[in-house]
DNA sequence: TGTACATCAGTGAACGCGCGTTCACTGATGTAC
DNA sequence: TGTACATCAGTGAACGCGCGTTCACTGATGTAC
């Protein structure tokens, strides 16, 4: 029994995922330096000793919001193949361009997740074990569509992995350099409400225009 | 005269470039929240507050390290154009390889060009004209060889600014996952000293192949 | 050539600030008998 | 069912720290006459 109609098990119910859903929140609003332990908690209305009860430090902290964002990314990926069952060189782009999505829809998380500056306390990238296991699972969506590609006879016989990796890299670079502002470089123009979207499949569609099986 | 023997016109000579100089081999050698006004000074053996005499405030230290960033990649890749004089998709891959190979040669250089925020002192992104401006120009770069390919017959005929910001995207998500540590997730082997140049080589010729012209 | 002055690069003390982390504590919840 | 106790989440004060920036200053260089 206990923990019957709430789902407040203790005292002030899950203050980690609280703690969590404010340092996502904190990031996206106010940038990535300023997700601080004592703002977060004073997010979540706590006081600032609180997180330690949920954190062994602040790293911890982050660490779990990059292997959260990498568990959201990879269930994204896989919803995008499950929605098209039947051409491969389509599931390819729809990976793609999930991926973008999900980049544009949480760029805070999606920064988290590739910086590994960010979970140590002072010092260079530390990027845990828990954190490579979760990236791999993102990436292994994309290269069971490529290797699955290939046995259809679709895409070349390269070794999956320099493919899987050309493609992750240009969809990747696309996220990071819209994110970060750089296409203002070009003359796109982004007009539409989703040109981004469109930008997004029409890079996706010219990278598996590289990766495809020739005849000759 | 004056100035004559020694390049040292004032006091102590140029500070302003030993501060760039050493904020970046700062940020090199302990992550980019290690390059600190304060420690900068320190590195180039001067009080703290003499940076002010050359830099109106953090930022602006931070700003003049991306300009200066994009002005040696643009300088670099020019000169990768300038090896190839005849074969245009081979000017191409060059231009690609010598992208990832300027990242990995100054990973922190590379991370302060893209990253917006660390110019703000504490709020969001900002990126000033003169940084877009030098952006810009290492962007043309590649879009001037996209654009010559075109003319040749050996690159198809999309809008210039969308076959340039594809293969911008796979060298620049290339160069990012890799500095970040992620292609971990591979079992692409990293034994060779520069396998990395290898697969830059690769992963730009098969984007170049989705970007070349078909006959059909 | 020499002196008086202006200019400007660098100094060192001081400011206010928010951070991460620790610690003894309080108070609520759950458990044993 | 009731009481005694253990457990554990959250509190608030305190620590030491390094930061960015300001300020009055010092001292060296360059300039005018």
């Amino acid at each position: 029994m206990t923990r019957t109609t709430k789902e407040k098990p203790y005292h002030h119910g899950d203050l980690r995922a609280t703690l969590l859903a404010a340092a996502l929140t904190l990031a996206e609003k106010s940038g990535l330096q300023g997700v601080t332990l004592r703002e977060v908690a004073r997010q979540a209305g706590v006081s600032h000793a609180a997180p330690y009860h949920h954190f062994s430090d602040k790293g911890a902290l982050v660490e779990a919001l990059a292997i959260m964002g990498f568990e959201q990314l990879t269930a994204r990926l896989r919803a995008a193949v499950a929605m098209i069952p039947e051409d491969s060189e389509a599931r390819l782009t729809a990976v793609g361009v999930a991926y973008v999505h999900f980049a544009l829809e949480q760029p805070a998380a999606f920064r988290i997740m590739f910086r590994p500056e960010l979970r140590s306390n002072n010092e260079h990238a530390v990027t845990s074990a828990a954190i490579t296991a979760a990236g791999q699972q993102a990436y292994q969506v994309l290269r069971d569509e490529v290797v699955s590609g290939q046995k259809a006879g679709r895409i070349r016989s390269d070794p999956p992995d320099v493919l899987t990796l050309t493609a992750w890299s240009a969809m990747h670079g696309l996220a990071t350099l819209i994110i970060d502002g750089a296409p203002s470089w070009t003359t796109i123009e982004p007009g539409e409400a989703d040109y981004r979207t469109e930008v997004a499949a029409r890079v996706a569609a010219l990278v598996i225009e590289g990766l495809r099986a020739r005849p000759e």
